[in-house]
DNA sequence: AATATCGCCAACCGCTTGGTG
DNA sequence: ACACCAAGCGGTTGGCGATAT
């Protein structure tokens, strides 16, 4: 017993889409919408496809604001970033960059920036070297990268930390986002505001910061300091969504970093960090 | 010049999720 | 609580152009 298909195979056209079809799915669409029923929508716009694959033609190729080509150093950052932290969670990422599609990014994931990131090894672009407080510890690492689709903001932790080259976006402190947040109580929810540290094994996740979703992949369900024993999570300064910020976590030095996970006990076999010197501050990165 | 291999990406398949009755 | 169904999602495939042999 398979699985009842979606429509009836042998009269919906399969393959590539014409032009024609294009047009005639895009002038659908921009006259009713899909109705809230893509399986209904082929018929009604006199196309030979299943409600399917009209739907990932729209979503993917046709819809207003897509963007197509190459994916700037900015989003390969992102990218490697939230795939660190949260692995294959294509329409997640996609979320993150406005204009990309989760297939565009699970295609470029897959053909070009892992291959990439392989060739250059654990490092990744904007890594400085590790300095003489970080000998013992080994130089994985990859951004923090606070970032807000619905602010079209980019936020890093210190203002320092990327080049800026497009004057449309701002950067922010941690402190200066805070306080944009906190008097903005209808701004959010946020995101992906934390930082975080993960083992070699990737078993034991460091979050610091605050974190605006309320999905547990990312840890946003435990916003208190301590040890949750199921996801093996040290939560340090975690704080929820709405608007309720913590401090700032750059105000730990690597000696209270190391002592908090010592006190936690998240084991520190081969946890692989290091810390960047940002003006005086020290600043945890993670991979 | 002909053929094989590679790289890319649009599209498909089927499982999971979430809404509804 | 449960069944049903459409949408969402991510892994995989197939076709096509580019490059290598």
């Amino acid at each position: 017993m398979g699985r009842a298909p979606c429509c009836d195979k042998a009269n919906v056209k399969k393959g590539p889409w014409s032009p024609e079809e294009d047009v005639q799915l895009k002038e659908y669409m921009e006259k009713h919408g899909t109705g809230g029923n893509w399986i209904a929508l082929p018929q009604k716009a006199g196309l030979k496809r299943c409600g399917k694959s009209c739907r990932l033609r729209w979503l993917n190729y046709l819809r207003p604001n897509i963007k197509h080509g190459e994916f700037t150093d900015d989003e390969d950052r992102i990218i490697c970033s939230l795939f660190a932290s949260i692995g294959s969670r294509w329409s997640i990422i996609a979320s993150q960059l406005p204009g990309r599609t989760d297939n565009d990014i699970k295609n470029y994931w897959n053909t070009k920036l892992k291959k990439k990131l392989m060739r250059m090894g654990p490092s990744i672009p904007h890594q400085k070297k590790p300095n003489s407080l970080s000998s013992n510890l080994q130089n994985y690492y990859s951004i923090a990268s606070p970032y807000s689709s619905s602010l079209q903001t980019h936020i890093s932790s210190s203002p320092y930390e990327y080049q800026c080259n497009n004057n449309n976006i701002n950067y922010y402190s941690t402190a200066s986002f805070t306080s944009l947040i906190s008097s903005n109580p209808c701004v959010g929810p946020m995101h992906g505001d934390y930082n975080q540290v993960r083992d070699s094994n990737n078993s034991n996740l460091i979050m610091f910061g605050s974190e605006a979703s309320c999905s547990s992949s990312d840890g946003s369900n435990y916003f208190s300091n301590g040890v949750d024993e199921n996801q093996k999570m040290l939560i340090i300064n975690g704080s929820d969504a709405n608007g309720c910020f913590s401090e700032n976590p750059l105000d730990y030095s690597i000696e209270e970093i190391k002592q908090l996970i010592s006190t936690n006990n998240v084991s520190s076999n081969n946890l692989s960090f290091f810390v960047d010197e940002i003006k005086t501050e020290e600043k945890l990165m993670y991979y």
